[in-house]
DNA sequence: GATGCGTGGGC
DNA sequence: TGCCCAAGCAT
């Protein structure tokens, strides 16, 4: 820690923008974002299943998945009815995938134990799995407008630089301040409606004008509230030291394909352990080097072929992938393998991981 | 409190 | 290419 950290009051309450809330929803409903898929409900099930797709998860990437999830499973019932694996499939690509596991369990956990209905407090909302203190409050202030903070990414950034919070945002217990003092930003006495747009205003401005790189203070409708913006530092924030380290590893993937009885292919798929990265999803033999695949086979693998290495990174892991494709003969299996040969056309109702799903969708005849 | 967990995008 | 980040949570 340097300068005077920890012991400051957060933020003297006297100095606290007041009329920031005010501005802010004026704002949201001006010039906010309006027109996504999950926006304009109160329907607990549609907010909570975006809340949770959008977790550490991009807004473009999530309006691809979000209407063909919802359509597959349009409430809480048939969620709860599903099979994880039919969970998984419809999850694919999406990654974090305890997500779609913690959200079919909550499902069967509302029908089971709450009769089909979320619960409507932000605290009792936290019980559920998969939900956390953010994702709880969001479905609290949008569904019921409780008076309670969200504190993702974007408020995380909106907050530090209106502030000029320098806590480092690495520790925990700043995070916590920060988040008592998002309490204390809310609208005092919200009318109906406000925390709606209070809420989707933090969202919004975080992800717009109040941006990660070359913030738009000129525009920001709280730009003579803003301590970092009057300063022209607002890039400055929010502090976080990096501690991410990603490790290089080499990973061999044996792609057996097998031609089926009517002239398409078949690969062969093994269930991945349910501990650790793609956790329960369908994948091809995966190997630590080239040696290990390689004794599996039968001594006749002279047809193998070794497809071009595919980059693959991960949160705390830079992955090389090494695909080796070897066709078999119809009536032969991969001796003492746990898995099951897939037909190429089946594989969408499968959850695959992304770079395996391409792999297999691009192979070479 | 620290770590593990996917994928895509910005710079 | 590498690093950081994105509507975080569970252990």
């Amino acid at each position: 820690m340097s300068g005077t950290p920890g012991q400051e009051p957060a933020v003297a309450s006297a100095a606290l923008p007041t009329g920031f809330a005010t501005v802010l929803m004026r704002w949201q409903r001006h010039s906010g974002r309006h027109g996504l898929p999950w926006q304009g409900t109160h329907d607990p099930y549609r907010v909570w299943l975006s809340e949770v797709m959008l977790q550490q998860t991009q807004v473009s990437t999530v309006l691809d998945y979000y209407p063909r999830f919802l359509s597959r499973f349009p409430d809480v019932q048939a969620l709860a009815r599903a099979t994880p694996d039919e969970v998984m499939a419809l999850w694919s690509g999406l990654g974090y995938y305890s997500r779609a596991r913690n959200l079919h369990r909550c499902a069967q956990v509302v029908v089971a134990q709450h009769a089909g209905v979320f619960p409507s407090t932000s605290s009792e909302l936290q019980t559920l799995p998969g939900i956390g203190a953010s994702t709880a409050a969001a479905i609290a202030a949008f569904c019921h407008g409780e008076r309670v903070s969200i504190l993702d990414g974007n408020v995380r950034r909106v907050l530090t630089r209106l502030l000029a919070f320098d806590g480092d945002l690495a520790q925990a217990a700043q995070q916590r301040r920060l988040w008592e003092i998002a309490q204390t930003l809310l609208p005092e006495q919200p009318a109906a409606g406000d925390m709606v747009a209070y809420t989707q205003g933090l969202m919004d401005l975080g992800a717009t004008l109040c941006s990660r790189s070359r913030p738009s203070c000129a525009a920001c409708p709280v730009l003579a509230l803003c301590r970092s913006g009057q300063d022209g530092t607002a890039s400055r924030y929010p502090v976080k030291t990096r501690t991410l380290k990603r490790r290089h590893e080499s990973w061999w993937l044996l792609l057996l394909r097998s031609p089926s009885d009517d002239g398409t292919h078949r690969v062969w798929l093994e269930r991945r352990p349910n501990q650790g990265i793609w956790a329960g999803l369908f994948c091809t033999p995966v190997f630590a080097d080239e040696a290990a695949a390689l004794a599996t086979l039968p001594p006749n693998t002279a047809r193998m072929r070794a497809l071009s290495p595919v980059a693959h990174s991960l949160t705390h892991r830079e992955l090389r992938l090494h695909p080796l494709l070897l066709d078999l003969p119809p009536s032969v299996s991969p001796a003492g393998a746990d898995g099951r040969w897939v037909a190429l056309g089946g594989i969408d109702a499968l959850g695959l991981p992304a770079p395996v799903r391409q792999l297999l969708v691009q192979l070479p005849d």
